[in-house]
DNA sequence: CAGGGAGGTTAGCGGTCGTTAACCTGAAGG
DNA sequence: CCTTCAGGTTAACGACCGCTAACCTCCCTG
């Protein structure tokens, strides 16, 4: 069982460097052209692994969207019966990483979900919504006195602030990423905290 | 001197209504034909106003980041020498208020900035870094313990927060807009605590 | 009442872009 | 050794889009 060291897939490399391009210039301003040339092939050779261009940012989107409510879910799973607030710090954790270590994704997830076809935003939004819930559920369990809706606004907000890592200038000017982490981790309890009071 | 209860001017009009569209579909995905029907004229009428599409976005965008700092240092201004709490309420209170009632310009503001040009892009970055600064500034008053580039990240992550507004679902899911603004601004100071514990 | 400018109109050009068609090639397999 | 097929190539088509050109029509003003 190759765990995992294999080489990327031809797929794999397309939808990193697609993933790039769609980040830094969104998706109606990159070309077909320019996708290709970045894994070193040129224009229409893509088609021999997508049904077109659409294609990537869907197949992306889902991935994205789907990692992450898989993550949120093994998280609770493992947590069984646990504390809370563990969990809610594990939940945290997680999606840290994902900001830190997926930026390019973070800034596809809430920007170009729009262009994609009705059936696959369909898929992402459901997807979306219920890594949302698994958070409020979990929100609430740690702070009664929060009503639904409030909490689910508080999550968002949550997203908001977790999700501004790319904003947080490039790689470098951080205070490094260990750090950068912990910090945003203590601002999230924070904010959810005042949530509750 | 009609204070402004003037009718607008065709050239706000258009800037509204391309600001809801660029908001919705993203520059590239709106053509100049919809802008202008969006306004009751069609296609090519834009030019009498604007040199051209970018330019209508370049307009966007600048007076966005205008009216932030602009507003910001009124309130910086208008406190001059008070408690520095209540500065930063102030300072998060108006900043909720124009991420409360102006949903499609936040969208913009993060989502479309590398669609200008060079020296356009630059003055708004320019301008953009000059409200952080007023922030981080009246941030480290508050909490004295709190290093300089910890505090820049914690901004930009309040601000993450605050501008997760078009995330809330639509006017009429909200608690609210008094309860949902009361409830950004507790999550905002919470986290910046939070951040200098 | 001339005339001129502000603010429209439609037609159309030139470029870009996603996609398809037709063709090529090298390596694996019977 | 011949075949097949995955994975490329280039050429080209058709649609769209930003923008310009040329023209029209009020309305204001001297």
């Amino acid at each position: 069982m190759a765990t995992r060291t294999d080489a990327p897939t031809r797929r794999e490399q397309i939808l990193k460097e697609a993933a790039l391009l769609f980040a830094e210039r969104g998706f109606h301003g990159v070309g077909v052209d320019e996708i290709g040339a970045a894994v070193g092939i040129s224009g229409p050779g893509l088609y021999r692994h997508f049904a077109g261009k659409d294609a990537m940012l869907a197949e992306l989107l889902v991935g994205i969207s789907g990692r992450l409510l898989t993550g949120g879910k093994r998280r609770v799973a493992e947590s069984d019966g646990g504390d809370p607030e563990v969990l809610l710090d594990s939940l945290i954790e997680g999606h840290i990483d994902f900001a830190l270590d997926d930026r390019p994704l973070i800034t596809l997830h809430d920007r170009e979900l729009d262009r994609l076809r009705d059936s696959d935003r369909k898929l992402v939004r459901q997807l979306q919504r219920q890594y949302v819930e698994l958070w409020v559920e979990i929100l609430r369990e740690v702070y009664p006195s929060l009503a639904e809706p409030a909490a689910r606004s508080a999550v968002h907000s949550v997203f908001g602030l977790l999700n501004s890592t790319p904003h947080l200038g490039r790689p470098g000017s951080l205070p490094g990423r260990g750090a950068t982490a912990e910090l945003l981790h203590r601002m999230a309890r924070g904010a959810f905290a005042a949530a509750a009071a």
